[in-house]
DNA sequence: TATGAATGAGGGTTCATTCAT
DNA sequence: GATGAATGAACCCTCATTCAT
């Protein structure tokens, strides 16, 4: 009877904005421009979205959701004991994939900030529904269980998401002021220094 | 006959341009805006800048020029020996600034990108003229002298550089995940931590 | 096999109409407003009528039909004699009406201007069926047999018509220059002098 | 120095809104419409006015102002006594007139609808400057001076300036009921019946 | 008959940039 | 050098209309 809206659109809307906001930001790419790239017409836009800022609330939530999942779900196979361990697991596998997919590097770092990125996942995962499987939990759980002395273990996970966001971008994308494999012996290091104060 | 450019209204010009790029971000802000603000014709904003991008790097590089000479000029009324507590100082100057001028920090924020920020500091002082009278050199020159054993030191002050930028925004602006006064402590722990490998 | 036009859904089309004109006017009213009030897709619209504009119409005359209806229908009841009394009962009778009733007194203002409002009930009235129960024919019989001695009876009619419409509106809506009570003996008044000549 | 706006651009714009207005009323002209007309840019439009609304009121304050100041004008040249023969004389004057310019006659018809018509003419003609230039000025005192017998001097002249609005439109355009020469005999025959009760 | 997704023309508005004065 | 009127491209958004289902 009717048609339905069809969710291969929908996905080629997202990819084409994905891809702008990544090559421009987002203040720089125009609808017009999304709408352009994903052979469709203008007001087609508007029966997926409300404006370009939703789009990319769900393209953060999307993309962001998938890189952490990959990265939780992975490191269950591998049944690493040591906190230290876990951690730079995680971390060595968000910085492969982003390695690799420099497209989704460069939106995140454009678009979101890494603030805003880090503040997604740690809300993302703080809100997880069982009680041991976000990020956060892990490691607050963690620093429990492996009693492992820490002032204010928050604080100490702040500096490390902080400190592994902002400086690994320009290692992967110019090798500056080192390629980003040379870079991992000082980051790893680092890590395990500010988990054992 | 010919008049020479004002230097009196190019400085107008740029400081109304500070202030608007801050509160509203530089997408947002007009070239109407600008001149308006600084009692100047339209026109007369092109016989000073090619457009607002060019203003806004003259700006980049105007404040932190100026936020780096203070603190480096600050250090040596102190005759502090020990390159921790001379980076340490200057850290702490540099803090102490931008909490009391959130104005700055937010320019910073919102049109720099911390990562970009450091970078024009970077360059700013790897190409200073005299030889040692730049942080950069300044870093470099006391490790070697004091001693101090670090594997790649250029990368060490690279961790540092980062860990505080990316580390204190939220931290002075929202008090997120502490006040900037109680997270102190943590960061320069973490820097002397980075500085002893 | 084939279902016939749904009557149920052409009123539902044409009561949300009139309710929209009413509010917004014709322009501001939009197509998937009416469909969203009737509970009927946006094609099916276009199954029942041409455009806005053509419902528009038939809304016309369908509201001015049924109010010069109920106004002679009710004179019927009361055994008027004279001429005057006649056709000040019928004003009356509508201008209680469209005060009790301002939805239909906006829509009339707001789609139709008082103009074509008249126009449709002299059209309406002019082409009755059988000869003698039209408004028109009411009073061009009425001034025939009471020996009303007017130059022009046409223009007679005419001029009631257009002072009562022009001059209620402001009365009944804002009170101005009066409240339509007060109003009424300075109009009757003006009526009876009009067929007096 | 600089160049000075231009005068003749804003006249080009005021008159083909005028033009536009009138054969397709407000709602329907486009900016678009109006700077085509007008061979200006689009945004001179906005130089210039801040919508069409802004653009509409200067026309109708113009427009009117000027046909009321004429017929004012005229009127005294002729040294008229009696309040009848001068509200007569205006009410002719302007019947003329708008016989001739059927333009503005439309505008008036289609923008204004006869009441914001009287409504402005009325208030320009209160806040007028000497107490005595104004039309409802002249009527009021008038209707003192020459001891006219009237239950509320305001209710009769808003009554006649309905009429004549109402009336004549009709006549003028489409000479229905009567050719508007034919018509006068019968409304000025009416103004006079309606000055005195 | 009925549906509603898809379309794209068209409207309003802003603004960087040019250029006559 | 300085001005600000003028331009027109580009943006966002709405909506009548079509058409596959």
């Amino acid at each position: 009877m009717k048609r339905e809206k069809d969710p291969e659109k929908e996905n080629r809307l997202l990819e084409s904005a994905f891809k702008l906001f990544t090559e421009k930001g987002i203040k720089e790419t125009s609808i017009q421009g999304i709408v352009d790239e994903s052979n469709v017409a203008k007001g087609t836009f508007y029966l997926y979205f409300k404006d370009k800022y939703e789009l990319r609330d769900i393209l953060i939530e999307k993309k962001s959701k998938k890189l952490f999942n990959d990265a939780v779900c992975e490191l269950r196979k591998n049944y690493i004991k040591s906190l230290d361990d876990q951690i730079i697991f995680i971390v060595n596998y968000i910085i492969n994939v982003l390695s690799k997919n420099t497209v989704l590097l460069k939106f995140i770092s454009k678009n979101l900030s890494w603030g805003v990125f880090s503040q997604t996942v740690t809300k993302l995962y703080q809100k997880s529904e069982s009680e041991d499987d976000g990020f956060y939990q892990l490691f607050l759980k963690g620093v429990h269980e492996q009693n492992i002395k820490l002032k204010n273990p928050e604080v100490t996970l702040y500096m490390i998401i902080e400190l592994v966001s902002s400086t690994c971008f320009n290692s992967i994308m110019y090798n500056e002021p080192l390629p980003i494999e040379e870079y991992k012996p000082f980051l790893y290091d680092t890590i395990r220094k500010l988990m054992h104060e």
